[in-house]
RNA sequence: CGGGGCGUAGCGCAGCUUGGUAGCGCGUUUGGUUCGGGACCAAAAGGUCGUGGGUUCAAAUCCCACCGCCCCGACCA
């Protein structure tokens, strides 16, 4: 037999600072709140102690991620944060990831990181320890703490520089297998975040540093999100800002004798900017041809977009097929088109020529004349310039067409990225000679999926999505405490007796109550619950018991309904269902 | 790393222009009155004015350097 110690939990007891007056470099109401609501400390720019209420909310968060993790089949293991240089060598990212990585060194003098995340430490794991196919498919797992070097640490949890993630790695015996084990994460995780509470979308991502396949990340909506992304209001298609794709507009007109008179220069000083040349000639930016210098792997290269479109370097980097990609300094530019920055224009260059697809058929547009002050009238992009290729090289944007249906258009809106899943393949299984043995007996690399929660800024991102004027409203799956108990006054002795009856029968249900047992005045119990957002609120007073009763209130609701102790239990489990 | 802003009591701020014994609100402590939506009265504690240097008879205030934080940008899983 097992004993259970059941501790009804006083708010004497524990620590729960609650600030009255707004803390003032918080920027958004999740951050704000849960400084408020005395969740979180911040110790220094993006790292932060966690306080018993924040704590016991993460916690909440951390069980769904196992319980639906552990329920896709992965083994949960913990890995160190500490790490040797070596393997971030071995996998060719130290240099990728040098910049984002705490870098220490011990006493002897050999280099260590504080991982930012754990490809490397998984994989050699996984290198000596599975060798047959008969151990496979296999995911490990670990809640852990991550360390990121962020250029910008900012909004509270929502990207810090110290946090816990939920990293998931899965190895599979075919690339057709990985896709199995990359649904049941993908399934989990929509499992995961609904039982967060949280309206999630899903989009298709750029696989980035971590590099792969392909990739999917998990966004919560919200205006005060980082990431830009973009939905089809007629399909399914959604991505992320950086990836997503546009239809391929209208097919060009011919562009031979359509009318468009020979290019003529027209002297325009000191406009370099796309806005100085449309306000000064009078012309719409989407009828200007951007001309942009980049350096591709030591190449110069320009690249044309239309006046209001924004390059989209991932994009370009892809269609270049280069490795490294910068915007060119005003050297290179003068050099390459012998004009000061601003006047660059494609007609007569020399270096390769990119334009995005949006400008093919271009007449009768305008560019810089690679000549100080001077600007072109009347260029036909067919006619007067050599084209080496076109493809998509802007982001698509709010308007755009939909590049999967016909007349679907994209909307433009903004998410917080809570989660991503990598089909990764076999670039790390190669890096740490990872294989197992076939049935055949043939020697093959493990193909891998990598799959990580930003468990910190998820606890944040509910907070974001469930909250009003007066502060949080959690809901119940990942509230701290569940219910509180206000006793409004407590030398009133039948108050007392019934917050402790009421009390005790809480706790047998399992509901963890936790009772308001401060000498405080009401109002300021009432303020401190609705700022915490307890999903149920229990107010136990002389006037209630005289109502016959007890005084329940969900968070949400506008008002209270008194109920008969006996009742009580049923209405509150009610809430909290 | 570039641009902007801010560092004065636990929190929010004034004082700085024009140098002269450091203030307000909230919170905290004590006593009293209150007690259903952040009460009232009285008393009290609490600050090397971010750090270092300089100017001056005298610096929170003027000058220089550094550190930290916030915002915008570049960049990033």
């Amino acid at each position: 037999m097992r004993l259970r110690v059941q501790i009804v939990m006083h708010l004497s007891k524990t620590f729960i600072p609650t600030l009255r007056e707004t803390p003032q470099d918080a920027e958004i109401a999740s951050h704000r709140l849960m400084l408020r609501a005395g969740m979180i400390r911040r110790v220094s720019g993006g790292i932060f102690t966690f306080l018993p209420l924040g704590l016991r909310a993460l916690r909440q968060v951390e069980r769904i991620v196992r319980e639906e993790i552990d329920r896709a089949g992965a083994i949960e293991v913990l890995m160190p944060g500490l790490q040797p240089r070596e393997i971030w060598e071995q996998s060719g990212r130290y240099d990728l990831m040098r910049d984002v990585m705490f870098r220490i060194h011990d006493r002897q003098g050999h280099d260590l990181a504080l991982g930012p995340t754990h490809e490397e430490v998984i994989t050699g794991l996984v290198a000596h320890e599975i060798s047959s196919y008969r151990q496979l498919p296999c995911t490990f797992y670990q809640v852990q703490t991550k360390y990121r070097d962020e250029i910008r640490p900012r909004f509270g949890l929502m990207r810090a520089r110290e946090f816990v993630m939920k990293d998931a790695y899965s190895f599979d015996a075919s690339w057709d297998a990985a896709d199995g084990s990359y649904q049941a994460m993908y399934d989990a995780y929509e499992r995961i975040f609904a039982r967060c509470g949280l309206n999630v979308k899903v989009v298709e991502a750029d696989s980035g540093a971590m590099g792969g396949q392909w990739s999917h990340e998990f966004m919560v909506l919200a205006d005060s999100g980082e990431d830009g992304l973009v939905e089809c209001n007629g399909c399914t298609y959604a991505a992320n800002l950086e990836k997503a794709e546009r239809a391929r507009g209208a097919p060009p007109e011919n562009s031979a004798d359509n009318g468009c008179p020979s290019p003529e220069k027209v002297v325009t000083p000191e406009t370099t900017t796309i806005e100085a040349v449309s306000a000064l000639l009078d012309i719409p930016a989407q009828r200007l041809i951007k001309t942009l210098i980049y350096t591709a792997d030591i190449q110069p290269v320009a690249v044309l977009t239309s006046g209001d479109r924004e390059i989209n370097e991932l994009k370009l980097a892809r269609a270049l097929g280069c490795r490294e990609l910068t915007a060119a300094d005003a050297a290179t530019v003068e050099r390459v088109t012998g004009a000061p920055v601003g006047y660059a224009g494609p007609i007569g260059l020399s270096i390769p020529i990119h334009a995005d697809l949006e400008l093919r058929g271009a007449s009768d547009y305008v560019c810089g004349a690679n000549q100080a002050d001077t600007h072109t009238l009347h260029v036909d992009i067919e006619r007067d310039v050599t084209v080496t290729g076109y493809a998509d090289l802007t982001n698509a944007r709010g308007g755009d067409g939909c590049p999967q249906c016909d007349d679907g258009v994209l909307q433009a809106k903004r998410g917080i990225e809570v989660g991503h899943v990598f089909k990764l393949g076999t670039k790390y299984s190669e890096a740490f000679d990872a294989r197992y043995l076939t049935a055949e007996g043939e020697q093959k690399p493990l193909v891998m999926g990598c799959y990580g929660i930003g468990v910190t800024r998820t606890l944040q991102a509910v907070i974001e999505q469930h909250h009003d004027a007066n502060g949080i409203c959690w809901p119940s799956s990942v509230a701290p405490y569940k219910v509180v108990l206000l006793p409004l006054n407590l030398s009133h002795d039948a108050t007392r007796e019934t917050t402790e009856r009421l009390s005790a029968e809480l706790t047998a249900a399992g509901w963890e109550p936790l009772i308001d047992d401060r000498d405080e005045r009401p109002g300021v119990k009432f303020k401190d619950a609705d700022l915490i957002g307890y999903p149920v609120r229990v107010v136990i007073s002389e006037r209630s018991l005289a109502a016959g009763g007890v005084e329940i209130k969900a968070r949400a609701a506008d008002k209270p309904q008194t109920l008969p102790l006996a009742e009580a239990m049923s209405q509150i489990g009610e809430f909290l269902s």
